[in-house]
DNA sequence: TATAAATTTGACCAAACGGTCAAACGGCGC
DNA sequence: GCGCCGTTTGACCGTTTGGTCAAATTTATA
């Protein structure tokens, strides 16, 4: 039985928590935290709104807690940076990795804009703590490929920008880009969109043939 | 003096409007349209709340008049892509026209990525009509500088969602930036990212020999 | 089955919000 | 000075919102 776990799961908790959650994520991505009611999210979890706030006693805890599964998928997707030594190999996988991330988790990538818009009101200190150690760190790992010559020589933070700029837009901007297309991006045109963003940008940052090297000013 | 002018000003009313436009912009960028209020709008602007309804009579109005501004700065910097027939320097001149505006008009790339997170309800139609033929016939320049060699075999459209999402958000993510560098980018680190973001990208598109090779103009 | 705990829900409340209104103000032609 | 008209403003209103509460109902436990 489920129910041979003494703690945790003693009625329908956790299924209400989780159907609260996913309606809060769907109605906070497109109305934003002010735009929300709390009337909308009980409804699109199918339950009444004292029930919500059984399980969530206030909105800005609701808010928090979505945050929270955000963050989550933020940093596994941040992981693929990691799967290789190759520069180019590198940076495909994670721009792949964002890629995917914006298509399979669309709500995500629209609240964290919100959050960010909106000067990050709730995950400043994530920014301030996990973000910037991740930077810094990913920014060594780059500066190293530049001393190498296996990259041109840029400022890494940029190019992280640009990455989570483009990548995070095909999430944020769907709805433009379905405007502009004619239709939402089929999975065939969403893989040529990704393949193009990898080749564009790993092409961009690659030492060019005929021109090497200038070398990292540091040192 | 300056009521030497017969017509328009007769009182107050240019005045008033452009100062409750530029609070009204202020207060939209940051809280986004469901999260402001008339009354912070009205004290941003330091007059009393129906002194503001006196002259944009409805929230919505108010919010319609300042998203005007918006694509009007939009649609100026779009027209430096055509200043040029070379494909590095039109790209170069396009992408830095819109860094600059991302730089000098930050509050309006704000309001428009809230728009645009929100599925445009407000601007759809501006997507539908100018935008879509601005792409459209920008898209036919690509393609030409493609079939002549001067350019990868790229999918326009991915390119511009790069370009769009990558200059905004220099401005949308500002504060990310700030937090992540310690402060906000000073002119030199703004310049320098603004010529890497043009570097990059260029680069990327570029058929692979001809980084350090600009062709002489055609024809 | 009896009892306690967890969950559900309709009715309700105070605060905040967009918007209104009528009275007052101030410059200007007469 | 007088009346006109654009403008200013305090007070007010109906609605919406986040949140509460107590009573009812279901579930777990012994």
């Amino acid at each position: 039985m489920t129910s041979t776990n003494p703690r945790a799961r003693s009625g329908a908790r956790a299924g209400n928590e989780r159907s609260i959650l996913s309606a809060a994520e769907t109605v906070f991505a497109v109305h934003g935290y002010a735009g929300s009611t709390m009337a909308a999210i009980a409804q699109a979890a199918g339950l009444p709104k004292p029930n919500v706030h059984y399980y969530f006693p206030t909105k800005a805890e609701l808010y928090r807690a979505v945050i929270e599964r955000v963050l989550t998928a933020w940093l596994s997707a941040a992981d693929a940076f990691d799967t290789n030594d190759d520069p180019a190999q590198a940076l495909a996988g994670y721009i792949g990795a964002k890629m995917d991330l914006a298509r399979e988790m669309p709500l995500a990538s629209k609240i964290w804009a919100n959050e960010i818009l909106r000067n990050a009101p709730i995950i400043q200190d994530f920014l301030e703590t996990t973000l910037t150690q991740w930077v810094k760190s990913r920014e060594a790992v780059v500066l190293k490929w530049i001393a190498a010559g296996k990259l041109r020589p840029i400022e890494p933070r940029y190019l992280f920008y640009m990455i989570w700029a483009t990548t995070q837009h095909y999430a944020n901007a769907a709805h433009e880009i379905a405007t502009l297309e004619g239709g939402n991006l089929k999975d065939r045109e969403f893989a040529k969109a990704k393949r193009q963003v990898i080749d564009i940008i790993v092409a961009g940052v690659l030492p060019s043939r005929g021109l090497i090297v200038k070398t990292a000013p540091s040192g």
